[in-house]
DNA sequence: GGATCCGTTGTAGCT
DNA sequence: AAGCTACAACGGATC
């Protein structure tokens, strides 16, 4: 008779979660407690680190976890809110010795990792956190490889993939199989009571049911048909997969990155043009090797690209960024961090921050893209590159970090790692290949990589109301139109949509010298 | 050890 | 219309 917690960390489902089979594998193990944490330390006191978007996709989640789990057992998910140490606390007092392990998933943020270490210095009861679940890598095991090196190429990660995964005949990485879900799970310990737990803890704990409620009764939750579009779940995730990855494998074989294709489908100013499986991956609701094997089996049919711009190409700076997330101290910040320049970033200043946040800064394409993101918790890579670039070295000189804060609220798939090294990355200080004369014009013409629907700006039309009727000559620069053009398109800049915040060329021919200037 | 090359995804203007 | 070049010129790796 003996009892194992698995606690859902960050991976939200029962495909390839090795600490789910590991319970389940093990024969002395007759019952399991399946539990999530919702950390005030990750998710702020009153969840003020997460914004809407992001809790609803999170309770969808849950909700679907918890389905899933119902139907092959007789657990439900139980929901602590407070401190994972009193959490595993309380259900080991109730317990007692029938509880042997808790199984969960690695985590390589510096919390979670004192987290981990923390409950693994509990000899009472063994604690399993498996590595390589939400990563391709094992990271731990890779950064101890002799001669490991920071890497910051795509040639550098691909020589760590062909060390840690060698390559097969036909040139693929021998990455381990996801494992299958388990048939069935096991049911709760005999006699156990969510309520038990209730008068043992001294946060709250709750089901998915009262969470919503609490969720609703603290204002969250609030549901658009825009913020629909993004479904939480494993069940919509591994829909979402077959869909837009493993029934296309035209698409996936030829995957570049985008020149003059729109960000989104022109059919479907909501749908994205790429797979839009970044949420899903972030919560761990899919499985990162289930998609890598999939773009493997399409590859494996026929001539396909290849990294840096494939899409294994872009898992693999995933990698990369969490192996640099995890080697590089101080990675979310730009004291102490080897891989972040000095650059005197301008002072804080609201007026231009909020502008930029509301899409309020007169430049429609950065306006329809910062709308879209607080809409929906979803930006095209390109766009996230366009506003990112104008918050700071481009034309507002804002410190990066104020950038990656709106981010990591509004982004379903913000991560930890990944949010920070792209801020790095695209505000030019992380020494990657990115020449900080390298600038992206906001009001791209035909020609831009950024254009995002040359044909009816549609996507600007869509999430920029105010120029719904604008000649598509002028929508990218509205204040350059005619008078008489933006009265016949009911539409005067100054008085319904703004004038451009700043001089965009001036503003970066200055930022330009600014940042010359801070290197030296 | 100095020269050269290269870097996930730029822009503008020309032919 | 697609492709070329100039722009301005980083920093690390490689030769």
């Amino acid at each position: 008779m003996s009892s194992a917690i698995i606690w859902f960390r960050k991976c939200l489902r029962l495909h390839d979660n090795p600490a789910l089979c590991e319970i389940i594998n093990d024969d002395q193990i007759t019952s399991m407690l399946p539990i999530f944490i919702l950390d005030p330390e990750i998710f702020g006191v009153q969840f003020e680190k997460f914004g809407n978007n992001r809790l609803r996709f999170l309770c969808e989640n849950l909700d679907d976890l918890n389905s899933r789990i119902q139907s092959k057992s007789d657990n439900s998910l139980i929901i602590f809110w407070g401190s994972p140490q009193d959490a595993i606390q309380s259900l080991k007092s109730i317990l007692g010795d029938h509880l042997k392990l808790l199984s969960s998933d690695y985590c390589s943020e510096p919390h979670g990792r004192k987290i981990s270490e923390l409950l693994s210095k509990d000899s009472s009861i063994q604690s399993h956190f498996h590595p390589a679940t939400h990563t391709l890598l094992d990271l731990d095991k890779t950064l101890l490889q002799p001669g490991f090196k920071n890497p910051k190429s795509m040639k550098d990660i691909e020589k760590i993939f062909a060390l840690m995964y060698p390559r097969d005949a036909e040139g693929f990485f021998k990455i381990p199989h996801p494992l299958a879900e388990p048939a069935n799970l096991k049911n709760s310990p005999e006699g156990f009571s969510p309520k038990k737990v209730s008068s043992n803890f001294a946060g709250e704990v709750h089901s998915v049911n009262s969470l919503k409620n609490k969720f609703s009764e603290l204002g969250f939750l609030k549901t658009t048909a825009e913020n629909f579009y993004f479904r939480g779940g494993e069940t919509e995730a591994l829909a979402r997969l077959e869909r837009k990855v493993s029934s296309r494998q035209d698409f996936v074989n030829s995957f570049r990155k985008p020149k003059t294709t729109s960000t989104n489908l022109p059919e479907n100013p909501m749908e994205p043009s790429t797979t839009g499986l970044s949420p899903y991956i972030a919560t761990g609701s899919l499985s990162v090797k289930r998609l890598w094997m999939e773009v493997e089996r399409a590859n494996r049919e026929g001539p396909h690209s290849g990294p840096p711009e494939s899409l294994h190409g872009q898992l693999l700076f995933r990698e990369m960024f969490y192996l640099l997330s995890l080697s590089v101290p101080n990675w979310d910040s730009d004291q102490d961090n080897t891989m972040c320049k000095k650059i005197k970033w301008g002072e804080k200043d609201e007026t231009k921050l909020s502008a930029w946040k509301d899409g309020q800064t007169g430049f429609p394409l950065l306006d329809a893209l910062m709308r879209q993101l607080d809409s929906t918790g979803w930006m095209h890579h390109l766009g996230r590159h366009a506003v990112s670039c104008f918050l700071t070295r481009g034309q507002l000189w804002q410190h990066w970090q104020e950038g990656r804060n709106v981010f990591e609220q509004r982004l379903l798939d913000s991560d930890w790692a990944l949010n920070n090294a792209n801020w790095l990355w695209l505000s030019g200080v992380a020494p990657f290949s990115m020449p900080y004369f390298r600038l992206y014009n906001p009001c791209p013409d035909g020609k831009s990589s950024l254009n995002v629907d040359a044909v009816d700006a549609g996507f600007i039309r869509h999430w920029v109301p105010e120029l719904k009727n604008f000649p598509v000559k002028y929508i990218y620069e509205p204040h350059l139109a005619p008078l008489k053009v933006q009265e016949h398109a009911g539409c005067v800049i100054g008085k319904d949509y703004p004038k451009p915040i700043v001089d965009r060329k001036l503003a970066a021919k200055e930022n330009l010298a600014r940042f010359k200037a801070s290197l030296n």
